[in-house]
DNA sequence: TGAAGTGCTATACTTTAGTATATCGGTAAC
DNA sequence: GTTACCGATATACTAAAGTATAGCACTTCA
């Protein structure tokens, strides 16, 4: 058993849980649906057209991954024709404070690159 | 001039900062490179070696990369034959923080997707 | 002398993410 | 009665990211 396996592990379960994070974060579109979503657009087409240059596929697909993940819920109504309204989770609301830590690293960080 | 303009535009500012961030982070390799340097590994092959399953050529380009972004440093030694260390800048410390924010999000939301 | 290590680079390939475009069954407005 | 909106889905494509494999100029080590 090498030396640094134990540290090497725990590092294999961080790296774990950050690509766990990532997988929510770092696509194109997920967190630009969220953000269309807290702006208060909760149906398919005002989603569409707040964000603009997202096809109807990658939406789609999208929200299917998000409601998947815990981050927004997809309502149907009853109405006639139907009403379909998508909604942030509670649990969408935790991401807010991680996106500002990556949002003033990536500020700092291009400073760092940059010079001021 | 549309309403929500004014919060459209820091919206997409802030979207850009989180893509400065998320361009270091959310490759395959970078992170794992960083935490490598981090263990104590400088040379190439240690690098190479500690991560596994790099290509050199992968390992070659990101290396670049990160020096591009100012959190590594290359140094060459003149030595018989010329030695390569690389190590982490202080850039790269700040850096520890996010991605234990990252780390605990994604521990929290696994929980929150497979119940605990 | 020849095998193995060092720090790479080149070429070609595969896999994954995202795009473009057309369409569908229903409803409602003109 | 045809045009447009809604919430999608299907098929086919392109671009970006990453992989596989070979090799190079050099230097030890046995």
């Amino acid at each position: 058993m090498p030396v640094n396996s134990k540290e090497h592990d725990a590092c294999k379960k961080s790296l774990l849980a950050v690509k766990d994070a990532l997988d929510v974060i770092s696509s194109k579109w997920k967190l630009q649906i969220i953000f269309a979503i807290w702006a208060g657009n909760k149906r398919f087409k005002d989603i569409e057209r707040q964000i603009g240059g997202i096809s109807p596929r990658m939406l789609s697909k999208e929200l299917k991954d998000l409601e998947e993940h815990k981050l927004i819920v997809r309502k149907v109504y009853d109405t006639q024709p139907v009403t379909i309204e998508y909604t942030a989770t509670p649990h969408a609301e935790t991401l807010k404070e991680l996106v500002d830590k990556l949002r003033t690293w990536g500020i700092k960080h291009r400073k760092a690159v940059f010079g001021k």
